[in-house]
DNA sequence: TCGTGAGTTTACCAAATGGTAAAAAAGCAA
DNA sequence: TTGCTTTTTTACCATTTGGTAAACTCACGA
């Protein structure tokens, strides 16, 4: 049986295949972000990587797989700010840091952010299981995390599931509307460092006791 | 010259077309705040309105002046809670009401917050005129009131603009995120409970001279 | 009731799109 | 070089999609 490069059965990815797969997952992350999954279509994703279309499906099933195998990268990438809130940290730095992780990661990897977010909105039809089993545990384990630095009166009062949601709407705007930022305020580097000192001062003041 | 429903030369608008205009906008805006522009189709806008696809542009010109009409409408709208932010009426109500209209809007219409989450996250490509000739103005406005308000120390100094965009990224999030939200907290009614008195302290403490 | 224009349907079409078959080319071990 | 596998290209295809032409139906005033 002739290997696809798929991965019914493993087989050494061979450095060129690996090289190829990379050129098509980064041109498709450029082209879904963009656009949406419904929104991209093959030959704009084969002309970005400068790959014909018949080979991109020579390395990817379908369409699908590709932005699939997109999203379940990103997940790991994604949830790795979250999982470093030390429990054995200063709380108070510790969400601040996490912050600080999270605007860094909208200014690094805006097309991550808009990838994502476009799943979302379209409710999620694609990553639904990997929400349940992969970012619903984490964050119920750090929940609990905050409400015992709220119960120990090292924080103030603060509904742990909010919070985090609202560190990740505040920081992930200024990837997802960046175009609407841009309108508002058109200098760029002030306007990451002006997010920046205001998330700072607003999560500070929040969980101050 | 036969009168296509489209707006070259004014005519009354006779009472059907009014009801299937509004038809076929109602059932636009449920498809394209799904699935984004190019994501929807007109038969999906079709077969939602009850209506024929030859019907549809009957009354439309095409599928873009369909989006376009929707994006319009929904400017005013949008931009109505920021419009009646009250120079003469106490800051800190003034801003925390505000948020609160805000939130509430997301609650209530969560298809055109995605609607317009969905043109944003794109590049704004249909409607970023609208942005600087409407939503520019406007927010330039209400920032140079908040800058009056913090150099009258009513408020405590924020970042008037970025305030404004924390407002906007915490209460847009529980309609455009909803997905998201609705598997870290199931129970919507007391998410949206939670969500409320959350913002209320969070942007309280924040204002707090 | 008849005519006229507004509204609707049927039958299409050209382009775009996801995907396939198979031949051709490029590597590569012997 | 030879023979085999991996990779790439060329030529397709079926379906979907936005859109159109023209026939048809319906409401309604004269």
């Amino acid at each position: 049986m002739a290997e696809t490069g798929s991965d019914t059965t493993k087989r050494k990815p061979s450095r060129i295949q690996q090289k190829n797969r990379k050129r098509v997952l980064e041109a498709a992350l450029e082209v879904f972000s963009q656009h949406g999954y419904r929104g991209s279509t093959l030959d704009q994703i084969a002309d970005t990587a400068g790959l014909s279309k018949p080979n991109i499906l020579y390395y990817f099933s379908g369409k699908e797989e590709i932005h699939v195998t997109l999203l379940n990268r990103l997940m790991e990438t994604w949830l790795d700010p979250l999982a470093h809130l030390d429990p054995s940290g200063d709380p108070m730095e510790e969400l601040l840091a996490y912050t600080r992780r999270k605007l860094e990661m909208s200014r690094t990897y805006p097309r991550e952010s808009r990838l994502f977010a476009n799943e979302i909105l379209q409710g999620a039809p694609r990553i639904a299981p990997h929400l349940e089993s992969g970012l619903k545990p984490l964050v119920d384990e750090k929940c609990d995390l905050i409400q015992q630095w709220v119960d120990a009166g090292r924080i103030a009062a603060v509904n742990p599931r909010h919070l985090i949601m609202s560190i990740w709407s505040t920081t992930q705007h200024y990837a997802d509307f960046e175009a609407q930022v841009r309108v508002l305020e058109p200098e760029t580097d002030a306007s990451w460092r002006a997010a920046g000192a205001h998330l700072e001062t607003m999560f500070r003041k929040l969980l101050q006791p």
